[in-house]
DNA sequence: TATGAATGAGTGTTCATTCAT
DNA sequence: CATGAATGAACACTCATTCAT
């Protein structure tokens, strides 16, 4: 039941935004009444923090098995991380326009507890740049944060625009990316 | 006085949201009572409205000018619109969020008029690509219309993270964004 | 079980008053889930009725040790009930509190088994007043109703300023008030 | 209006108890929404708050008169004092119960002005008993802290069981509390 | 131009109570 | 004996909007 109403509270914040959603429409959709909304929790913050929690952790575990994977190079890895953090995208696009979005609606003390990891999410990208630099593979030149946010950039940037309907398959769009990110649109 | 209002409409917006500002609220900054509010503005969403449209047109006049300008090649008009786009950011940071983050809650007839002005920045990005392809500027495989995505992605994104404050100007991030697009980040 | 209930009870209701106590709250305290406390009471009220009857009932049963003993002169009697009525505020402030604060909060029914009750406790002191005068050791022009109303009135006020701590005992504080009713404080 | 909405929380206030009577018992009381409450207060503790500033100004401000009269020796004074509280109980009856009864449901901040207020009409008793100490009115040997508060125990208890339909006007009842506190009960 | 008063629909949240297990 | 899940009615409070003045 609060798994049920997990996933209704994403479509319905997503589709109408937080502070738009109320606890009734929830509700409604579940069919139950709002008192057993708050038995499961405690707050419609609450919801929206189990949202979170729960999209950020599964990203941080994705990019750790692909950091530890000693059998590729930056290139590749860089590759699997756009392609990853796409699909997610394409996968949970609900969940991360929920995440990208309304951020905001979360109190500061829960704030602590998630922009940490969000910058994670940032600095492992860093590091698969920084490693690919001192391995040769990438230029020395580069200005590691800017590039880095440049890359998240292109990424996130996909959910406004992202068709999960499957037209254009996660896997070629990150090609397309990461083909970008390489080597440039120049002749 | 119409204009008082909107200024402080586009810093309300950002700060607290658009949900969350109330027409009381923006009295209140202003230091008149609601029924002027109503003098000035027929709602909330036309006040809403009007920065979406102030920032859109304001947009699409810049880009006007970089795309009719003969004396540059298309590279030097991707630099010019990338640099364009980050310094609206920059400059009318608070209107790019509320533009980017609040479309949500314009109507969809209002929505029917922003979309295309919206749809056509993105066709000016991907006309200055077609155009470099068809002079042998970029490279002829260039998906257009994906690699667009991605380099809005990039410029776009900049409104999550980009300090205003100016420790690294607008110049030098599309600078490192412009070289990033052309050549990549591979040696 | 129950008399734990009852304890809590009586502590929440005085802190935190009747309407503002949660059962949540007493089963938080006890330790229990609701459930459990509405196998022991049919409702929040019929708690509360368990209060008022044992804190009404103990008091009349000390009225009637004090009125029976035919040792006393109606001075000692009356300085005993002033006593025993100030102690027992003195040692269940709690219930005493309670009692007095949260009559309002039971149904008519109820309260016509409570109202009788406490009248007799008033009736008690007003007979002893009355058997002083027969005696000769009052006033015979005392208005008994108003002047039992305003003895009353000397004690039950007591709980709003008095400490249990113990500062001022309240066997100090009866002498006191025993003198000033029996000879007041003019020279 | 707003005096409007007072009398009826008075009256509401009183008959049900803070807690019991919502905003819209008292809306619907005046005949209008609850908007035109919050219009007028900006909490249900603030209408509180005016009921126990008003009752307790005007009783300091009638103290104070009688404090200042120097034509009456402290008997007289004391004598005034009563009838006033009393009469201020018997005529604002349900502001009285109210302040007495509700003074919980003020935040801790508001009671740091409600406070010393009521402090100082406690205060205000003891100076005229201390006075007439040293006029040689009253017993030497009076603990005068004591003694005070049995006096406002005689004298606030009887918003209890005082009927302010006039049967026992309060001139007569002062009358009979001001001779018991004189003279005592005893022959 | 602008105010001040008011509306009415809605919001998140609380809570006494019920009941199958 | 006691739990866990759920109800349903209420509550304080907010707010976009209206309108006579």
């Amino acid at each position: 039941m609060k798994e049920k109403m997990t996933e209704v509270g994403i479509q319905l914040f997503e589709r109408k935004g937080f502070s738009e959603t109320s606890i009734q429409d929830i509700c409604d959709a579940v069919g139950v009444t709002k008192g057993a909304f708050y038995y499961y929790f405690t707050s419609k913050e609450e919801l929206l923090m189990d949202i979170h929690l729960s999209y950020i952790n599964d990203m941080l575990m994705h990019q750790d098995v692909i950091l530890t994977d000693v059998s590729k190079d930056s290139k590749a890895k860089l590759y699997e991380m756009v392609y990853m953090l796409l699909q997610s995208i394409e996968q949970n696009g609900a969940s991360a326009r929920v995440f990208f979005r309304e951020m905001r609606h979360l109190s500061d003390e829960r704030l602590t507890e998630i922009i940490p990891k969000r910058n994670q999410v940032r600095l492992n990208v860093e590091r698969v740049l920084r490693e690919g630099i001192e391995k040769g593979e990438f230029q020395t030149t580069l200005n590691v944060t800017i590039a880095t946010f440049g890359i998240l950039g292109i990424i996130n940037w996909s959910y406004q625009w992202f068709n999960p309907t499957g037209e254009v398959p996660a896997r070629e769009v990150a090609k397309v990316f990461v083909n970008m990110i390489l080597q440039g649109i120049e002749i």
